[in-house]
DNA sequence: GTAATTTTCTGACTCGCGTTTAATATATTT
DNA sequence: AAATATATTAAACGCGAGTCAGAAAATTAC
């Protein structure tokens, strides 16, 4: 068996876990409905993923290809201005996160690891084996890849004027994809806002978006943010 | 046994599991080892509690109450103006994140929950014990007063001039909780960003902070951002 | 072409731990 | 003090992640 059948079998246990964590959730998905859908036995999955949180890490590394890939999308459409493109990656993101919870849930697990891992005092509550798997780095990287796409949105911007020429790319580009995570996780606890909320999930994403493109252009019109017709995304 | 020895009995058990997760985290917990620091059998916690998620839904609870403090903390204080109260605001709320880990892991993981509740499809992915729990409503509760609070501030900075009177209170506050979140979470992958990245945890700090302020202030001088001296917060 | 050896694969087993339950002690009521 | 309700325990259950001894298949050696 070659490195080509071996990575064959490797992502047919992949995509069945991948099926089954969508169906019914990590907790709720058992080793052996993943054995059972690649029709293998439960002993083989161990032989090709150290245990159950690797073969999930190898699922967020999937997961965030994907985001790449979003990322991707709109870096390489022409006739578009900085500005435009980041909220283009703003919609697209909230689709994505959307469309894929559980990829989605899968990349803010990994950011939550990766907060265990700077602090030395909680670097232990990993398990040892998701630190030595291939997939933690390489999710750096692509997270890296990612950070280093946006960026370019931004220097587009300033440089066709759509985005005031002092903010640092960098810094700016990791600000917004700030907002868009926050965004994103307080949905859920806004669409509650019932009684006295002057703010639902209507409302709210105008004004988003509305504060995002002021902070990048700096040029207020003093105007009332009109409401959007319709349901989000 | 009154009402008043039943909260004493929970409370006791609620410490003792606060002061495991802090040490262990979540998993590494037993309830046998909740059992014993809180000095009764393991079966008795099942008697105050309904299982082990609900008890940490009784921390979350706990963990939300102290996050409210430090937002009310703020507000108390006279003599500030409503934009530095929201730079205060991000200040102790990451500081909060930082010092309170464990806690701040619940509270971000109840939005996770929220995010699964409004989805029809996902709904019955979350424990029904947890959503039969009192504590659930409380925490959307204790959610919506730290809202109110972060909006009264914007409210303020609109009144004394700080902050820009074309925006609205609410969805501008969540925008500016948003970005909080969302920070937080990328600090942990930035503080990898080795090599050909511009930005780590020290440089990013600043420009962030010059961000949300210029998004709430609307009066951009064109000046270089300058790095902080010393570590963050 | 077959024996030796390595690699892939299986399913029964172990073991830890969340949860349940039957039995007991303690408190409360009548 | 008998009857009832409440608090508490220890043992047992059940489930599922991870292991392991050995079978099957593929590869290499001669």
């Amino acid at each position: 068996m070659g490195v080509q059948e071996r990575q064959q079998k490797e992502k047919l246990i992949l995509e069945a876990s991948i099926r089954l964590f969508i169906e019914k959730g990590y907790h709720a998905t058992k080793m052996e409905d993943v054995a059972k859908t690649s029709k293998i036995s439960k002993g083989l999955t161990y032989f090709y993923y150290k245990n159950k949180e690797d073969l999930y890490m190898a699922v967020t590394k999937k997961a965030f290809d994907e985001l790449k890939d979003v990322f991707r999308d709109i870096i390489k459409i022409k006739g578009k201005n900085g500005l435009d493109m980041l909220v283009e990656l703003s919609n697209n993101y909230f689709k994505f996160a959307k469309n894929n919870r559980m990829f989605y849930e899968a990349i803010l697990n990994f950011m939550g690891l990766v907060q265990l891992y700077n602090d030395e005092k909680l670097k232990s509550n990993i398990d040892p084996l998701v630190l030595a798997s291939e997939h933690f780095q390489k999710l750096l990287e692509v997270h890296h890849d990612c950070g280093k796409i946006g960026t370019q949105m931004v220097v587009h911007g300033i440089k066709d004027g759509s985005i005031r020429p002092e903010l640092q790319p960098e810094a700016t580009f990791y600000t917004i994809w700030a907002m868009l995570v926050g965004y994103e996780r307080l949905l859920g606890p806004v669409g509650f806002e019932g009684k006295d909320a002057k703010i639902n999930l209507e409302t709210w994403k105008p004004s988003f978006n509305r504060l995002l493109q002021d902070m990048l252009k700096g040029t207020f019109q003093a105007q009332k943010v009109q409401p959007v017709q319709g349901s989000l995304f």
